[in-house]
DNA sequence: TTGAAATGTTAGGCGCATCTAAACATTGCC
DNA sequence: GGCAATGTTTAGATGCGCCTAACATTTCAA
Protein backbone atom coordinates (compact mmCIF):
# COMPACT_ATOMS: atom_id res chain seq x y z
CA UNK A 1 0.00 0.00 0.00
CA UNK A 2 0.75 3.34 -0.37
CA UNK A 3 2.84 5.43 2.35
CA UNK A 4 -0.17 7.40 3.49
CA UNK A 5 -1.93 3.97 4.91
CA UNK A 6 -0.46 4.73 7.98
CA UNK A 7 -2.10 8.24 8.24
CA UNK A 8 -5.09 7.08 7.54
CA UNK A 9 -5.52 4.84 9.94
CA UNK A 10 -4.55 6.83 12.72
CA UNK A 11 -7.23 9.39 11.29
CA UNK A 12 -9.77 6.94 11.51
CA UNK A 13 -8.72 5.73 15.05
CA UNK A 14 -9.00 9.26 16.12
CA UNK A 15 -12.28 9.40 14.35
CA UNK A 16 -13.50 6.73 16.00
CA UNK A 17 -12.51 6.97 19.49
CA UNK A 18 -12.91 10.59 19.62
CA UNK A 19 -16.89 10.47 18.10
CA UNK A 20 -17.06 7.57 21.05
CA UNK A 21 -16.44 9.97 23.91
CA UNK A 22 -20.17 11.95 24.09
CA UNK A 23 -20.17 15.79 23.93
CA UNK A 24 -18.73 15.60 20.32
CA UNK A 25 -14.75 15.27 19.95
CA UNK A 26 -12.72 15.34 22.82
CA UNK A 27 -9.09 14.47 23.86
CA UNK A 28 -7.79 11.11 22.45
CA UNK A 29 -5.03 9.77 24.22
CA UNK A 30 -2.12 8.32 21.95
CA UNK A 31 -1.98 5.36 24.05
CA UNK A 32 -5.68 4.94 24.00
CA UNK A 33 -4.86 5.18 20.09
CA UNK A 34 -2.51 2.61 20.34
CA UNK A 35 -4.46 0.07 22.02
CA UNK A 36 -6.86 0.41 19.11
CA UNK A 37 -4.20 0.26 15.92
CA UNK A 38 -1.97 -2.54 17.38
CA UNK A 39 1.11 -0.09 17.84
CA UNK A 40 2.97 0.98 20.77
CA UNK A 41 2.03 4.64 22.41
CA UNK A 42 5.32 6.42 20.82
CA UNK A 43 5.00 5.42 17.14
CA UNK A 44 1.24 7.21 17.91
CA UNK A 45 3.09 10.33 19.19
CA UNK A 46 5.04 10.38 16.09
CA UNK A 47 2.53 9.81 13.70
CA UNK A 48 0.31 12.46 15.40
CA UNK A 49 2.82 14.97 15.54
CA UNK A 50 2.81 14.47 11.25
CA UNK A 51 -1.17 14.50 11.08
CA UNK A 52 -0.41 17.99 12.83
CA UNK A 53 1.73 19.28 10.49
CA UNK A 54 -0.88 18.47 7.89
CA UNK A 55 -3.21 20.53 9.50
CA UNK A 56 -5.59 17.26 10.24
CA UNK A 57 -4.61 17.20 13.95
CA UNK A 58 -3.92 19.01 16.59
CA UNK A 59 -2.40 17.56 19.25
CA UNK A 60 -1.68 18.60 23.40
CA UNK A 61 1.22 17.27 25.08
CA UNK A 62 0.45 14.85 27.84
CA UNK A 63 -3.07 15.49 27.34
CA UNK A 64 -4.73 14.13 23.43
CA UNK A 65 -5.16 14.70 20.35
CA UNK A 66 -8.31 15.79 18.07
CA UNK A 67 -9.46 16.32 14.49
CA UNK A 68 -9.37 19.11 12.90
CA UNK A 69 -11.98 20.23 10.92
CA UNK A 70 -10.50 19.30 7.58
CA UNK A 71 -9.22 16.21 9.49
CA UNK A 72 -12.56 15.20 10.42
CA UNK A 73 -14.09 15.50 6.85
CA UNK A 74 -10.76 13.37 5.08
CA UNK A 75 -11.67 10.74 8.31
CA UNK A 76 -15.86 11.05 7.16
CA UNK A 77 -14.62 9.83 3.87
CA UNK A 78 -12.93 7.28 4.72
CA UNK A 79 -15.60 5.60 6.57
CA UNK A 80 -17.76 6.63 3.63
CA UNK A 81 -15.80 4.44 1.83
CA UNK A 82 -15.41 1.23 4.14
CA UNK A 83 -18.72 1.22 4.80
CA UNK A 84 -19.46 1.42 0.82
CA UNK A 85 -17.38 -1.36 0.97
CA UNK A 86 -18.94 -3.19 3.14
CA UNK A 87 -22.24 -3.13 1.64
CA UNK A 88 -20.71 -4.58 -1.60
CA UNK A 89 -19.20 -7.50 0.24
CA UNK A 90 -22.46 -8.32 1.61
CA UNK A 91 -25.18 -7.44 -0.77
CA UNK A 92 -23.07 -8.05 -3.95
CA UNK A 93 -20.71 -10.71 -3.50
CA UNK A 94 -22.93 -12.71 -0.71
CA UNK A 95 -20.17 -12.38 2.05
CA UNK A 96 -21.86 -12.59 6.21
CA UNK A 97 -21.69 -9.66 8.02
CA UNK A 98 -18.93 -10.65 9.95
CA UNK A 99 -16.41 -11.19 7.47
CA UNK A 100 -16.20 -8.65 5.75
CA UNK A 101 -14.28 -5.86 8.51
CA UNK A 102 -11.05 -6.58 7.46
CA UNK A 103 -11.28 -7.13 3.49
CA UNK A 104 -13.10 -3.60 3.63
CA UNK A 105 -10.52 -2.38 5.82
CA UNK A 106 -7.83 -3.02 2.67
CA UNK A 107 -10.46 -1.51 0.11
CA UNK A 108 -11.12 1.60 1.70
CA UNK A 109 -7.11 2.50 1.27
CA UNK A 110 -7.80 2.29 -2.65
CA UNK A 111 -7.73 6.23 -3.95
CA UNK A 112 -9.97 7.40 -6.43
CA UNK A 113 -12.86 9.39 -6.09
CA UNK A 114 -14.59 8.44 -9.61
CA UNK A 115 -14.55 4.56 -8.23
CA UNK A 116 -16.41 5.91 -4.86
CA UNK A 117 -19.00 7.20 -6.10
CA UNK A 118 -19.37 4.92 -9.24
CA UNK A 119 -19.70 2.25 -6.48
CA UNK A 120 -22.19 4.38 -4.46
CA UNK A 121 -24.54 4.59 -7.26
CA UNK A 122 -24.03 0.78 -8.32
CA UNK A 123 -25.19 0.47 -4.45
CA UNK A 124 -28.25 2.62 -4.77
CA UNK A 125 -27.06 5.15 -2.96
CA UNK A 126 -27.21 3.00 0.17
CA UNK A 127 -27.88 5.12 3.09
CA UNK A 128 -26.29 2.46 6.38
CA UNK A 129 -24.33 -0.79 6.11
CA UNK A 130 -24.65 -3.93 6.66
CA UNK A 131 -24.01 -3.15 10.61
CA UNK A 132 -26.38 -0.70 10.67
CA UNK A 133 -24.15 1.97 10.83
CA UNK A 134 -25.03 5.00 8.81
CA UNK A 135 -23.14 5.98 5.48
CA UNK A 136 -21.91 9.56 5.23
CA UNK A 137 -22.79 11.16 2.16
CA UNK A 138 -19.84 12.71 0.05
CA UNK A 139 -19.90 16.01 1.95
CA UNK A 140 -19.80 14.18 5.13
CA UNK A 141 -23.24 14.62 6.72
CA UNK A 142 -25.19 11.80 7.43
CA UNK A 143 -28.77 10.82 6.17
CA UNK A 144 -31.21 11.09 8.87
CA UNK A 145 -31.63 7.45 10.69
CA UNK A 146 -34.35 5.68 11.85
CA UNK A 147 -33.70 6.38 15.99
CA UNK A 148 -31.95 3.27 16.85
CA UNK A 149 -30.73 2.96 20.94
CA UNK A 150 -28.32 0.13 22.85
CA UNK A 151 -30.36 -2.60 24.12
CA UNK A 152 -28.87 -1.98 27.19
CA UNK A 153 -31.18 0.93 27.34
CA UNK A 154 -34.02 -0.67 26.47
CA UNK A 155 -34.88 -2.39 30.25
CA UNK A 156 -36.82 -3.85 31.13
CA UNK A 157 -36.67 -5.39 27.50
CA UNK A 158 -39.15 -5.16 25.31
CA UNK A 159 -39.74 -6.06 21.42
CA UNK A 160 -37.10 -4.40 19.40
CA UNK A 161 -35.48 -4.81 15.94
CA UNK A 162 -32.09 -5.11 15.75
CA UNK A 163 -30.00 -2.24 14.08
CA UNK A 164 -26.81 -2.87 13.95
CA UNK A 165 -23.42 -3.77 15.86
CA UNK A 166 -21.32 -1.11 17.69
CA UNK A 167 -18.32 -1.70 18.74
CA UNK A 168 -18.13 -5.80 18.69
CA UNK A 169 -15.33 -7.71 17.54
CA UNK A 170 -15.57 -10.42 14.53
CA UNK A 171 -16.05 -12.71 17.64
CA UNK A 172 -19.07 -11.38 18.77
CA UNK A 173 -20.40 -11.01 15.43
CA UNK A 174 -20.01 -14.61 14.60
CA UNK A 175 -21.72 -15.68 17.84
CA UNK A 176 -24.69 -13.27 16.88
CA UNK A 177 -24.54 -15.02 13.46
CA UNK A 178 -24.91 -18.34 14.67
CA UNK A 179 -28.23 -17.38 16.92
CA UNK A 180 -29.54 -16.58 13.61
CA UNK A 181 -29.44 -12.51 14.67
CA UNK A 182 -28.70 -10.28 11.94
CA UNK A 183 -29.72 -6.75 10.54
CA UNK A 184 -33.47 -6.97 11.15
CA UNK A 185 -33.98 -9.64 13.50
CA UNK A 186 -37.02 -9.09 15.77
CA UNK A 187 -36.05 -9.91 19.18
CA UNK A 188 -38.88 -10.46 21.78
CA UNK A 189 -38.68 -10.26 25.60
CA UNK A 190 -37.80 -13.63 26.41
CA UNK A 191 -34.99 -13.42 23.22
CA UNK A 192 -33.35 -10.48 24.96
CA UNK A 193 -33.02 -12.61 28.31
CA UNK A 194 -31.01 -15.12 27.24
CA UNK A 195 -28.47 -12.90 25.87
CA UNK A 196 -25.11 -12.41 27.63
CA UNK A 197 -25.41 -9.37 29.37
CA UNK A 198 -22.00 -8.43 27.98
CA UNK A 199 -24.10 -7.52 24.27
CA UNK A 200 -26.32 -5.26 25.41
CA UNK A 201 -23.89 -2.69 24.78
CA UNK A 202 -23.39 -3.55 21.76
CA UNK A 203 -26.81 -4.53 20.08
CA UNK A 204 -28.31 -1.22 18.75
CA UNK A 205 -32.18 -1.71 17.79
CA UNK A 206 -35.37 0.13 16.61
CA UNK A 207 -37.85 0.68 19.76
CA UNK A 208 -40.82 -1.21 19.43
CA UNK A 209 -42.78 1.51 18.12
CA UNK A 210 -41.44 1.27 14.43
CA UNK A 211 -42.63 -2.58 15.04
CA UNK A 212 -46.07 -1.67 15.17
CA UNK A 213 -47.40 -1.74 12.07
CA UNK A 214 -45.74 -4.93 11.16
CA UNK A 215 -47.22 -6.76 14.43
CA UNK A 216 -50.36 -7.54 12.25
CA UNK A 217 -49.00 -9.70 9.66
CA UNK B 1 -0.98 -1.36 1.56
CA UNK B 2 0.89 -4.04 3.24
CA UNK B 3 5.07 -4.15 2.97
CA UNK B 4 4.73 -6.88 0.23
CA UNK B 5 3.23 -4.73 -2.48
CA UNK B 6 6.67 -4.43 -3.82
CA UNK B 7 7.44 -7.70 -3.90
CA UNK B 8 4.14 -8.73 -5.92
CA UNK B 9 4.80 -5.83 -8.59
CA UNK B 10 8.12 -6.81 -9.15
CA UNK B 11 6.81 -10.75 -9.39
CA UNK B 12 4.58 -9.18 -11.78
CA UNK B 13 7.18 -7.13 -13.94
CA UNK B 14 9.31 -10.89 -13.90
CA UNK B 15 5.95 -12.12 -15.73
CA UNK B 16 5.36 -9.67 -17.81
CA UNK B 17 8.39 -9.06 -19.11
CA UNK B 18 9.36 -12.19 -19.54
CA UNK B 19 6.07 -13.22 -21.15
CA UNK B 20 6.98 -11.35 -23.55
CA UNK B 21 10.47 -13.07 -25.27
CA UNK B 22 9.35 -15.85 -27.19
CA UNK B 23 10.30 -18.92 -25.88
CA UNK B 24 8.89 -19.02 -22.66
CA UNK B 25 10.23 -17.08 -19.95
CA UNK B 26 13.49 -15.77 -21.03
CA UNK B 27 15.83 -13.80 -18.21
CA UNK B 28 15.12 -10.48 -17.74
CA UNK B 29 17.33 -7.69 -17.09
CA UNK B 30 16.86 -6.16 -13.82
CA UNK B 31 17.28 -2.73 -16.38
CA UNK B 32 14.13 -3.58 -17.97
CA UNK B 33 12.20 -4.29 -15.03
CA UNK B 34 13.78 -0.65 -13.87
CA UNK B 35 12.47 0.84 -16.93
CA UNK B 36 9.00 -0.90 -15.92
CA UNK B 37 8.66 -0.31 -12.93
CA UNK B 38 9.72 3.55 -12.11
CA UNK B 39 12.86 2.70 -9.86
CA UNK B 40 16.40 2.99 -10.53
CA UNK B 41 18.31 -0.79 -11.54
CA UNK B 42 19.91 -1.11 -8.30
CA UNK B 43 16.69 -1.54 -6.46
CA UNK B 44 15.37 -3.76 -8.50
CA UNK B 45 18.32 -6.17 -7.75
CA UNK B 46 17.99 -5.69 -4.25
CA UNK B 47 14.34 -7.23 -4.67
CA UNK B 48 14.95 -9.73 -6.58
CA UNK B 49 17.25 -11.05 -4.58
CA UNK B 50 14.36 -11.20 -1.97
CA UNK B 51 12.68 -12.91 -4.27
CA UNK B 52 15.08 -15.11 -4.83
CA UNK B 53 15.41 -15.85 -0.88
CA UNK B 54 11.93 -16.55 -1.17
CA UNK B 55 11.72 -19.16 -3.93
CA UNK B 56 9.68 -17.44 -6.24
CA UNK B 57 12.88 -15.86 -8.62
CA UNK B 58 16.35 -17.24 -9.94
CA UNK B 59 19.01 -14.68 -10.46
CA UNK B 60 22.14 -15.35 -12.40
CA UNK B 61 24.42 -12.20 -11.77
CA UNK B 62 25.20 -9.27 -14.59
CA UNK B 63 22.55 -11.72 -17.02
CA UNK B 64 18.98 -11.12 -15.61
CA UNK B 65 15.97 -12.96 -13.28
CA UNK B 66 13.06 -15.15 -14.00
CA UNK B 67 10.30 -16.33 -11.94
CA UNK B 68 10.61 -20.43 -10.60
CA UNK B 69 7.41 -22.54 -10.69
CA UNK B 70 6.19 -20.94 -7.71
CA UNK B 71 6.77 -17.32 -8.93
CA UNK B 72 4.77 -18.26 -12.08
CA UNK B 73 1.62 -18.80 -10.19
CA UNK B 74 1.78 -16.36 -7.95
CA UNK B 75 2.66 -14.09 -10.85
CA UNK B 76 -0.42 -15.45 -12.29
CA UNK B 77 -2.63 -14.72 -9.51
CA UNK B 78 -1.72 -11.24 -9.41
CA UNK B 79 -2.62 -11.26 -13.08
CA UNK B 80 -6.11 -13.31 -12.24
CA UNK B 81 -7.29 -10.60 -10.12
CA UNK B 82 -6.10 -7.35 -11.48
CA UNK B 83 -8.25 -8.52 -14.60
CA UNK B 84 -11.17 -9.67 -12.87
CA UNK B 85 -11.35 -6.40 -11.04
CA UNK B 86 -11.07 -4.51 -14.42
CA UNK B 87 -13.78 -6.74 -15.66
CA UNK B 88 -15.93 -5.34 -12.90
CA UNK B 89 -15.00 -2.07 -12.91
CA UNK B 90 -15.81 -2.12 -16.67
CA UNK B 91 -18.82 -4.46 -16.79
CA UNK B 92 -20.53 -2.93 -13.28
CA UNK B 93 -19.53 0.03 -12.65
CA UNK B 94 -19.72 1.30 -15.91
CA UNK B 95 -16.04 2.51 -16.55
CA UNK B 96 -14.52 2.88 -19.93
CA UNK B 97 -12.09 0.49 -20.42
CA UNK B 98 -9.08 3.06 -20.55
CA UNK B 99 -9.79 4.56 -17.16
CA UNK B 100 -9.65 1.18 -15.05
CA UNK B 101 -5.47 0.10 -14.85
CA UNK B 102 -4.70 2.18 -12.79
CA UNK B 103 -7.67 1.50 -10.20
CA UNK B 104 -7.24 -2.06 -10.70
CA UNK B 105 -3.49 -1.87 -9.85
CA UNK B 106 -4.58 -0.57 -6.31
CA UNK B 107 -7.11 -3.34 -5.54
CA UNK B 108 -5.19 -6.27 -7.66
CA UNK B 109 -3.01 -6.02 -3.79
CA UNK B 110 -6.05 -6.67 -1.50
CA UNK B 111 -5.59 -9.76 0.12
CA UNK B 112 -8.16 -12.28 0.18
CA UNK B 113 -8.88 -15.62 -1.79
CA UNK B 114 -12.38 -15.76 -0.98
CA UNK B 115 -12.77 -12.26 -2.33
CA UNK B 116 -11.26 -13.03 -5.25
CA UNK B 117 -13.62 -16.00 -5.98
CA UNK B 118 -17.04 -14.61 -5.18
CA UNK B 119 -15.92 -11.29 -7.35
CA UNK B 120 -15.59 -13.96 -9.78
CA UNK B 121 -18.39 -15.86 -9.51
CA UNK B 122 -20.30 -12.36 -9.35
CA UNK B 123 -18.92 -11.64 -13.06
CA UNK B 124 -20.00 -14.87 -14.02
CA UNK B 125 -16.79 -16.37 -14.33
CA UNK B 126 -15.72 -14.37 -17.39
CA UNK B 127 -12.83 -15.54 -19.41
CA UNK B 128 -11.11 -12.51 -20.42
CA UNK B 129 -10.90 -9.01 -19.38
CA UNK B 130 -12.19 -5.26 -21.07
CA UNK B 131 -8.74 -5.23 -22.79
CA UNK B 132 -9.56 -8.67 -24.45
CA UNK B 133 -6.67 -10.14 -21.90
CA UNK B 134 -7.40 -13.74 -21.14
CA UNK B 135 -8.15 -14.12 -17.00
CA UNK B 136 -6.28 -16.86 -15.66
CA UNK B 137 -7.74 -19.48 -13.58
CA UNK B 138 -7.41 -20.38 -9.81
CA UNK B 139 -4.67 -22.77 -11.02
CA UNK B 140 -2.76 -21.10 -12.66
CA UNK B 141 -4.08 -22.36 -16.34
CA UNK B 142 -5.66 -19.96 -19.21
CA UNK B 143 -9.44 -20.93 -20.99
CA UNK B 144 -8.78 -21.65 -24.62
CA UNK B 145 -9.29 -18.31 -26.26
CA UNK B 146 -10.05 -17.56 -29.59
CA UNK B 147 -7.26 -16.81 -32.22
CA UNK B 148 -6.31 -13.48 -32.27
CA UNK B 149 -3.12 -11.40 -34.12
CA UNK B 150 -1.57 -8.34 -33.99
CA UNK B 151 -3.36 -5.90 -36.67
CA UNK B 152 0.22 -5.26 -38.40
CA UNK B 153 0.69 -9.83 -39.40
CA UNK B 154 -3.20 -8.88 -41.13
CA UNK B 155 -1.37 -6.68 -44.19
CA UNK B 156 -2.82 -6.95 -46.73
CA UNK B 157 -5.49 -5.81 -44.33
CA UNK B 158 -8.43 -7.37 -44.24
CA UNK B 159 -11.78 -7.31 -42.55
CA UNK B 160 -11.42 -8.14 -38.92
CA UNK B 161 -13.07 -7.91 -34.55
CA UNK B 162 -10.98 -6.39 -32.25
CA UNK B 163 -10.02 -8.21 -29.42
CA UNK B 164 -7.94 -6.54 -27.55
CA UNK B 165 -5.29 -3.98 -27.53
CA UNK B 166 -1.35 -5.31 -26.09
CA UNK B 167 0.81 -2.92 -24.73
CA UNK B 168 -1.24 0.46 -25.40
CA UNK B 169 -0.52 3.20 -22.70
CA UNK B 170 -3.41 4.91 -21.44
CA UNK B 171 -2.87 7.65 -24.02
CA UNK B 172 -3.48 5.21 -27.01
CA UNK B 173 -6.42 3.96 -24.90
CA UNK B 174 -8.23 6.96 -25.25
CA UNK B 175 -7.25 7.52 -28.26
CA UNK B 176 -8.80 4.40 -29.78
CA UNK B 177 -11.76 4.74 -27.52
CA UNK B 178 -12.22 8.87 -29.34
CA UNK B 179 -12.69 7.01 -32.29
CA UNK B 180 -14.85 4.47 -31.49
CA UNK B 181 -12.61 1.48 -31.37
CA UNK B 182 -13.01 -1.06 -28.29
CA UNK B 183 -13.80 -4.40 -27.77
CA UNK B 184 -15.30 -5.97 -30.89
CA UNK B 185 -15.20 -3.21 -33.24
CA UNK B 186 -15.34 -4.61 -36.44
CA UNK B 187 -12.71 -2.84 -38.57
CA UNK B 188 -13.00 -3.02 -42.49
CA UNK B 189 -9.85 -2.20 -44.84
CA UNK B 190 -10.54 1.59 -45.25
CA UNK B 191 -11.04 1.89 -41.51
CA UNK B 192 -7.64 0.18 -41.02
CA UNK B 193 -6.00 2.42 -43.81
CA UNK B 194 -6.88 5.39 -41.84
CA UNK B 195 -4.76 4.02 -38.50
CA UNK B 196 -1.40 5.19 -37.70
CA UNK B 197 1.02 3.00 -37.89
CA UNK B 198 2.72 2.42 -34.37
CA UNK B 199 -1.16 0.93 -33.10
CA UNK B 200 -0.43 -1.66 -35.30
CA UNK B 201 1.51 -4.04 -33.34
CA UNK B 202 -1.10 -3.27 -30.58
CA UNK B 203 -4.06 -3.82 -31.68
CA UNK B 204 -4.61 -7.80 -31.73
CA UNK B 205 -7.77 -8.81 -34.06
CA UNK B 206 -9.50 -11.92 -35.06
CA UNK B 207 -9.37 -12.40 -38.48
CA UNK B 208 -12.23 -12.37 -40.97
CA UNK B 209 -12.80 -16.16 -40.82
CA UNK B 210 -14.66 -15.54 -36.96
CA UNK B 211 -16.53 -13.00 -38.64
CA UNK B 212 -18.32 -14.76 -41.55
CA UNK B 213 -21.39 -15.94 -39.88
CA UNK B 214 -22.11 -12.58 -39.02
CA UNK B 215 -21.77 -10.87 -42.36
CA UNK B 216 -24.72 -11.66 -43.11
CA UNK B 217 -26.90 -9.84 -40.69
C1' DT C 1 42.53 -9.58 -28.98
C1' DT C 2 41.77 -6.12 -26.29
C1' DG C 3 39.92 -2.09 -24.28
C1' DA C 4 36.10 1.30 -24.33
C1' DA C 5 31.13 1.52 -23.88
C1' DA C 6 27.17 -0.41 -22.07
C1' DT C 7 25.14 -2.88 -18.61
C1' DG C 8 24.65 -4.73 -13.87
C1' DT C 9 25.90 -5.07 -8.85
C1' DT C 10 27.78 -3.54 -4.39
C1' DA C 11 28.47 0.08 -0.92
C1' DG C 12 26.78 3.52 1.75
C1' DG C 13 23.12 6.63 3.01
C1' DC C 14 18.19 8.51 3.56
C1' DG C 15 13.24 8.69 4.92
C1' DC C 16 9.52 6.36 6.98
C1' DA C 17 7.10 3.72 10.48
C1' DT C 18 8.03 1.03 13.98
C1' DC C 19 10.21 -0.60 18.39
C1' DT C 20 12.52 -0.50 23.38
C1' DA C 21 14.39 1.99 27.04
C1' DA C 22 14.72 5.92 29.55
C1' DA C 23 13.43 10.55 30.78
C1' DC C 24 9.67 13.38 31.73
C1' DA C 25 4.83 15.31 33.01
C1' DT C 26 0.36 14.80 35.28
C1' DT C 27 -2.76 13.07 38.56
C1' DG C 28 -4.28 11.72 42.85
C1' DC C 29 -3.59 10.41 47.47
C1' DC C 30 -1.75 10.82 52.08
C1' DG D 1 2.22 20.14 49.25
C1' DG D 2 5.02 16.36 48.16
C1' DC D 3 5.51 11.89 46.17
C1' DA D 4 4.22 7.59 44.13
C1' DA D 5 1.69 5.64 40.30
C1' DT D 6 0.40 6.22 35.90
C1' DG D 7 0.63 7.90 31.47
C1' DT D 8 3.35 10.33 27.68
C1' DT D 9 7.14 11.90 25.12
C1' DT D 10 12.03 11.85 23.73
C1' DA D 11 16.17 9.28 22.36
C1' DG D 12 18.23 5.93 19.88
C1' DA D 13 18.00 1.67 17.03
C1' DT D 14 15.97 -1.50 13.35
C1' DG D 15 13.97 -3.09 8.89
C1' DC D 16 12.47 -1.87 4.44
C1' DG D 17 12.58 0.15 -0.04
C1' DC D 18 14.63 3.58 -2.39
C1' DC D 19 18.55 6.55 -4.04
C1' DT D 20 23.51 7.96 -5.88
C1' DA D 21 28.18 6.84 -6.58
C1' DA D 22 31.65 3.58 -7.08
C1' DC D 23 32.93 -0.80 -8.76
C1' DA D 24 32.51 -5.20 -11.64
C1' DT D 25 31.19 -7.69 -15.73
C1' DT D 26 29.90 -8.32 -20.40
C1' DT D 27 29.78 -6.91 -25.15
C1' DC D 28 31.36 -5.27 -29.30
C1' DA D 29 34.21 -3.20 -32.49
C1' DA D 30 38.76 -1.59 -33.93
Amino acid sequence: MSRSTQREDHLKALYALGARQEGGSDWVSTTQMAAHLGVKPPSVTAMVQVLTELGWAEHRPYHGARLTDAGQKLALSLVRKHRLWETFLVDRLGFDWDEVHDIAEQLEHVDSVELVERLDAFLGHPTSDPHGDPIPKPDGTFHPQQETMPLSSLIPARRCVVAGVRGGDDHTLSALKLRGIGLGSVLTAPDIATLPTAWLDQLWVHPEMDLEGQQDE
